[in-house]
Order: structure tokens, then C-alpha cells, then sequence
DNA sequence: TAGATTGTTAATCGATTAACAATC
DNA sequence: TAGATTGTTAATCGATTAACAATC
């Protein structure tokens, strides 16, 4: 892995896709791709896939292409995919609940530790044998429990004051379900999931079709 | 409206974060804001908002700034949210249960009409009074109900199969949740959310702090 | 070795920012 | 009217694509 100039959020976006898609080729047997091929794969350029890759090193071989195999790894290992990280959830409505159930069933890595809310009808249930714990004690479990990922799945007015205990208690990112941008500190990464953002995109191109895509 | 030449996806992406900052503005009882102070809140510099409104027309007055409402409802009117749109959700395991509460408590114009499933134990039983139906019977209620977007909470082997019949039933646009990228007739929006990706690019993140932010 | 395909530099394209004349 | 702030053109910056020498 080079890594010395800072690399573009644009291309980070576009590394998960590599993996998915690099996944799928494991699955189906193929074992050494080109650039070209890939590209008919994936849609986006041959070029574009080359320099988005050697960002982080050369870990093509000229004249052959690419080992998919080891080429999932390294994109695993440069998005930290190799390492287990341990969550909360803040709020354990309809949509907590379901990202509970979702990263228990499918994220191995991506452990949920812990629930928390403040409705006492929700305190004390249980979810997938994790039970739901009172908000008041949010930041002595996140520091007892070295957690690293705070979820907040809370309204909106809510979320920023779930923000600053996430970050007083030491997370060091947040997955934000909140309509709302978060203020953290620069250590805390923040990656949103604005649904309703993007249900509105959504609207404007269904009204705007004919003349052409996303 | 001016509307001639083909406007950017990136700048698409920033009208619903524009119109949520608007609604906050409304909610305050702010009716007047310029590029300058907007920018402050926003995020964005004042050359950029006045750039991208003005993709759409003249909302602005010299020397005055932006009327709040009106910003809002120009914006709203550009993303087609004056509309209303009739959804169904296929899947309705623990993701496909939290998009109908979510849509149903807090979207007002996006209406979910019907919830589908293969699994018999589900089929029957109400969600906020909407009964989930047979599968089998999706293309023919597409059709006979008008239904406008389709939202895709299936897993990923089945998510293309799904959209297919979608599209072939008549929706406009796919909300798609499956970790998979869709292949749709040109006429057919798809807008992902893609909850592995997001969740990977944190990880990424998380790991590269210090250097700087998302 | 010859052929293929990468890694990387250079060219192009598009998006953002700066500047300022138009105008309320 | 003078001051403020937009709308818009021009300059800059960054990201994508093209081209090709390096090399397996």
C-alpha cells in the first residue's frame, strides 16, 4: 500500500463497489480479471479502474491483469475491513431495530454491542439477545466497552445531542439515520444515510426521465 | 424555471439538503436569506449556491437576498415533491417492515399502497392496516393500482428479478435496498441505498482520522 | 520472444470558486 | 441614490479519460 497524498473521497465511494463486485467473481470461480474486463463489468472506465487502484499500489501484473482474490483483499484491508469494530445503536424504533437485525444477520466485522433508548417500554426487551438499555447510561457502557461505532437512529432533534455523547465517549465514527448534519470533532468520522435525501433524488429523476440517467 | 440544458447529478444531490436547511429557516421564522449567510449554515460557498440555483432560474433579488418560502417551494416543485407517488415495498422482512413505518409516519407524498412477500407467514398480516399480499400477484397490482415507485428490500439474488417484473408492471422509479446494482429499461430511475457501502466508507474513515474529514 | 496489460504521465472534461457588472 | 447582493462570465481546481512506455 503506497498511500502518501491524500486520496478522494470520490474514489473511497467507489471501493466498496470494486469489492462487491470482486466478491461476485470469487463466487463464480474467476480468478484473474483485466482492467478491460472489468470495466464492462462494473461500467466504469479501464482507466478509471487503474487509477483508482494504484492510489494504493500496484497490484496488477502487466500483461495478465489482476488476482481477484488477492486484489478483494487488499481493497478489504485498505477500507479496514479486516479488523471487528464494536457498535451501539441510539434509538431502537422501527428503523433501529431494523439495522439491528441487519447488521446482526449479515455484517460479520460490524458487532452490535449494545441498544439504547429512552422509552421504558423499549428498556429492558430484548433483540437478537441484546437488550435494550436506558439512554442515561450511553456513555459509561460506550467508554467501559471501548465501543467504536455510535448509531443514531433517534429524530432529528434529537441527534445531535446523541452526537456530542458518542464523541465525549470516545467513538470514533458515527452512522448517521438522523435528517440532520452532524457537528462532531475532526477525529470522528461521520458517514450519513439521509433517506429521505435520497428518496427525493429519486423523485426528481422519475419526473425528469426520457432525457437521460443517473 | 429554465431548465434547457442537462443539470449535473452532484448538483441534484444538494436540492433536498438545500431544502431541509430551508424548512429549518421556515420552522425559525427566518423569511429572508442571502448566498452569503446561507453558506454559513450550509456548508456550501455562496458562489456554489447561487451556481446551482441558478440552473433552474432566477430566484433571487439584487441586493436583497432569497424569500424563504418561495426558495422552499421552487425547490420542492424542481425535485416533484408537489406530487404524490404511490409506492409498494417488496421484502418485508425487518428492513422492508422500518421503510413502511419510516414512509408511513414521516413522508408525507410517498404513499405506500402495498407490501409484498413470497413468505406465506407474512402474507396476510397488516402493517399500519396495509396487509401484505402474495408476490405472485405484484405485476397485477402494479398495473391495476398506477403504482409509481417501486422499493426493493428483497435480498440481492432476488432483487433483479423483482425489479424486472417492477418495470415490466410500470413503475418509474426503483428505491433500491438490495446490495446490488439494478439493470432498468432507461425510462426507470433507480435510486440505492446501499447500507454495506456506507458502512465500509466509515470504516475507511474511522481508520484515517487525524489526516482530515469526509 | 511477442503479446498483453499494467502503471503513469499528459490531455480533456467538468465542477467549483472568484470576480464583477447588472440591478433591486 | 447608495449599498447590497444577485446572476453570470472567467479562472481555477480536481477528476476522468486517453495515450503510451514499462514490464510481466
Amino acid at each position: 500500500m503506497k498511500k502518501d497524498t491524500k486520496i478522494s473521497n470520490v474514489v473511497i465511494k467507489r471501493l466498496p463497489r470494486y469489492r462487491r463486485y470482486l466478491k461476485e467473481l470469487q463466487r463464480k470461480g474467476i480468478s484473474k480479471i483485466s482492467s478491460n474486463e472489468f470495466s464492462r463489468l462494473i461500467g466504469y472506465t479501464a482507466s478509471q479502474i487503474r487509477q483508482d487502484l494504484n492510489n494504493f499500489g500496484g497490484f496488477g501484473q502487466q500483461g495478465y491483469g489482476y488476482n481477484v482474490d488477492s486484489l478483494y483483499n487488499e481493497i478489504s484491508a485498505i477500507l479496514g475491513l479486516d479488523q471487528e469494530y464494536k457498535m451501539v445503536i441510539v434509538g431502537v424504533g422501527n428503523l433501529g431495530q431494523a439495522i439491528a437485525n441487519y447488521t446482526y444477520y449479515y455484517k460479520a466485522g460490524f458487532v452490535v454491542h449494545g441498544l439504547f433508548d429512552v422509552n421504558p417500554r423499549l428498556i429492558g426487551i430484548k433483540i437478537n439477545d441484546i437488550e435494550v438499555m436506558d439512554y442515561e447510561n450511553l456513555v459509561e457502557y460506550v467508554e467501559d466497552n471501548n465501543i467504536d461505532i455510535g448509531i443514531i437512529c433517534t429524530t432529528k432533534d434529537n441527534a445531535q445531542e446523541v452526537a456530542d455523547k458518542l464523541c465525549f465517549a470516545g467513538v470514533k465514527g458515527i452512522w448517521n439515520f438522523a435528517p440532520i448534519d452532524l457537528e462532531v470533532p475532526d477525529h470522528v468520522a461521520v458517514e450519513n444515510v439521509h433517506l429521505s435525501d435520497s428518496l427525493h433524488s429519486l423523485a426528481y429523476h422519475m419526473n425528469r426521465n426520457g432525457e437521460s440517467r443517473q
